[in-house]
Parts: structure tokens; C-alpha cells; sequence
DNA sequence: CACTGCTTTTTACGTTGTAAATTTATTACG
DNA sequence: CGTAATAAATTTACAACGTAAAAAGCAGTG
């Protein structure tokens, strides 16, 4: 028998290659970094990438991946860095915020608009779940906190729209360098106002 | 002397292949799309774009030009539609739905998140910031009529946020189909309540 | 040692954007 | 009217891309 590849080789090689993905897609956009230049950086020849990814595409879905799952993780630190609803909300905008302009390579690529079929890479949906549970959790907080009126999932949705739309002008260069964090801090103080019980 | 290209021969090629352009780009989206076929649809060789078009970032930026133009026609004639404040809001609103799932790929064209550098393109920062007034010509007629309270530019801004949120969340595959429009009205009422004078 | 069969590399192909060389067409002048 | 001049268009050519196919390398078994 030949020497065959552990599960563990597997993981660990494709490991490699998306830390060297996300260092270079950081560095230059994900349309110049090439199969060519992630083989050189793990010293492997330009074909070795295939026996681990099926195509680049699937390197591009893997990257993305843990993208989602390391903004997750961002968000549910910020979530359980207080016990107070109405601090968990501020501190997780502001965490997404400052995921989203600390990478913002990172970031576009999680949420660009010319995926290919996002539905044959379910550990893409499940982590992409995931970051959007914790957008929503703090949101039923609120809700039970009578801070907030109305049916959580909607209202994290709203919140996560709105945030996400005043980081995407921003890095599409339609919003002036900054101006998304103030748009994002007012949409939420309008949005809060708006949805309360009173009301 | 040769014969010399006018100005207007030079403009009516460059508005023949930007159409031809928006057509397959609608079709196949924007990367799908080759010099070679967009020569092939105009009948000339695979260079000739190149005597009008620096290169294909070129011709990106002049679609998306295009593309912002026929935006901002889209938001004034919704505009103009009524006299009411109030219906113009919610008709430009609907508007701006309407023509970002009429025209999808158009639509993130415009807003993708990798464009080069948007500066070299004068007309395509006009277009632009022609959509970007109507999005808030609407508001001040919303603050002057005290349904609003606040700098109408901010609100200007906050709505088109979360618009765009709601669009790209969708648009992304992030939001399941149809979602954006609910989203989308959601926040909108939600931000009027919230920026109400007497709140 | 040879055989087997997985892993990796090498080689090769079609396609891309576009630079450079070439051809074509048109106009002005002798 | 033919011929030189020159803008426009085409043809040719090239490097780089993703990746298919062929070749080589190598670890264990008989």
C-alpha cells in the first residue's frame, strides 16, 4: 500500500492553504491572488491545491467560511463581554463594525454579490447561521426587556441590514472614510426609538 | 489626411458597445463576459474596443455609469410621480426596490465592493452622487414638512443604508428571496417613528 | 526486488487581457 | 489621377491564468 493521507493531513494542509489564502487575499483582493502564488507560499507545485480543494472556487467558499465563523466569533465575544442587554447591543455593533473594517478583504469577500452557489458548501451556511444568530440573540434581550417591540428574528434583521448597509457604501467607496460607523450608530439609536414599546 | 473619427463616432460606438456590454453582463454577469465576445456581438475585431476604451475597467466604469444614470432617472421620475412628501418618500423607496431586483446584476455592478480606483472616473462620481441627491432630495421635503426631525443629508444617508442593506443582504444570498422589500419597509417605518419631531 | 496504487509534479491546453506589428482605407497634394 | 501620408482596424503574438492529463515519485506488501 502507498502512503496514504490521514484525515488529520488533510485538515492540516487545508489549514495551511487558508491562512495563506486569507494573508494573501487580505494583502492584494481575491481576483489577484493566484493558484500559481498559494502553491509557491506552501512550496508545493501549482497543482498540488487540487488533490486538497476541488477548485479555486471551493478554496474561495472555504476561505469564507472561516470568515463567517471568525466574525462569529468576534460578535459572541462582544455579546458575552457584559450581562446588561442594552450594553450587549451597543457592544455587539460596535464589534461588527470594527470586524468589518479590520478586515475589510475579510469582509467583503464573506458577503460579495457574485458567489457562485453559495447552497453546495453547507459548512459556508452553517458558519453564515451562525454569525447571524448572534445578531440576533441580543435582539431578543431587548425584546424581553421590553426595550424593544416586536418579532426578534425581523428586528435582527433590520439591525443587520442596516449595519451592513452602512459598511458596504463605505467600502464601496460611496460613503466618505469613517462616515459608515456614525450612519450605523445613528440607524440604531433611529431604529431603537422607533421600535419601542411605547411608541 | 485619413479619415479622422468624430466625436460623435466616437460616442455612438462607445454607447453601442456599453449596451451590448449591460446586456451580457445582465445575462452572464460582469467576469463571464470577454473582450472577445463583446467585439464579436459589435461585428468588429477583438481590439478595436480599445481605440475607445482604455481597457475593461474602463468600460466596467462607463456601465456603471450608465447604470447609476439610469438609477437616478428611475428615483426622479418616482419622485415626480406625486406632490405629497409622504408619497414620495414611500414611491422612491419603492422605486429604488423595484430597480435594484428589475436589474440585479446592474445593481451590483454599481455597488460592488472591488472596484478599482472610482476617482479616474469623473462621470461615474457625477452619476453617483445624482442617485445619492434624489435619495435625499426627498427627505429634506420630509424635515420641512416636520414628519422628520433632523440634518436631512444624515437621514439622507441613514435610508439609503439601510436600503442598501437590505438589498445586498438579499442580493448576496443572505437573506431569502423577496425578504429585502419586508426588510426594507420595516426599516423604513421604523426610522421615520424614530426620527418623529415630538419623540 | 518488483508490484501496486496513492500523492505529487510535470507537462500541456484552451482562454484571457492586451501590446506590437501589420494591413486597410481615406484624404490631401503634386 | 495616382501616390504619399496617416488614422483606424485587424492580425499576430505573448505572458498569465485555471486546470486536465500524463508522468514521476514513493511507501508499503508479496
Amino acid at each position: 500500500m502507498p502512503r496514504v493521507l490521514s484525515e488529520a493531513d488533510v485538515a492540516e494542509f487545508r489549514e495551511r492553504l487558508c491562512e495563506a489564502a486569507e494573508r494573501l487575499f487580505a494583502a492584494k483582493g481575491p481576483d489577484a491572488v493566484t493558484m500559481r502564488q498559494l502553491a509557491t507560499e506552501l512550496g508545493v507545485s501549482p497543482m498540488t491545491p487540487y488533490r486538497y480543494f476541488k477548485d479555486k472556487d471551493d478554496i474561495l467558499a472555504a476561505v469564507r467560511t472561516n470568515g463567517f465563523n471568525r466574525f462569529a466569533q468576534a460578535l459572541e465575544t462582544a455579546f458575552a463581554s457584559t450581562r446588561d442587554a442594552r450594553g450587549r447591543s451597543t457592544a455587539v455593533g460596535e464589534a461588527y463594525l470594527t470586524f468589518a473594517f479590520e478586515h475589510p478583504q475579510t469582509y467583503k469577500l464573506m458577503f460579495d454579490l457574485n458567489q457562485p452557489q453559495e447552497h453546495e458548501y453547507p459548512d459556508l451556511l452553517a458558519a453564515a447561521h451562525r454569525a447571524h444568530a448572534t445578531q440576533t440573540a441580543y435582539v431578543k434581550e431587548l425584546v424581553g426587556a421590553h426595550v424593544l417591540a416586536g418579532d426578534p428574528e425581523e428586528i435582527g434583521r433590520m439591525y443587520w441590514a442596516a449595519t451592513h448597509g452602512a459598511v458596504t457604501l463605505e467600502l464601496a467607496g460611496k460613503l466618505p472614510h469613517g462616515m459608515a460607523r456614525k450612519v450605523s450608530r445613528q440607524l440604531g439609536k433611529a431604529i431603537a426609538r422607533g421600535l419601542r414599546p411605547d411608541a
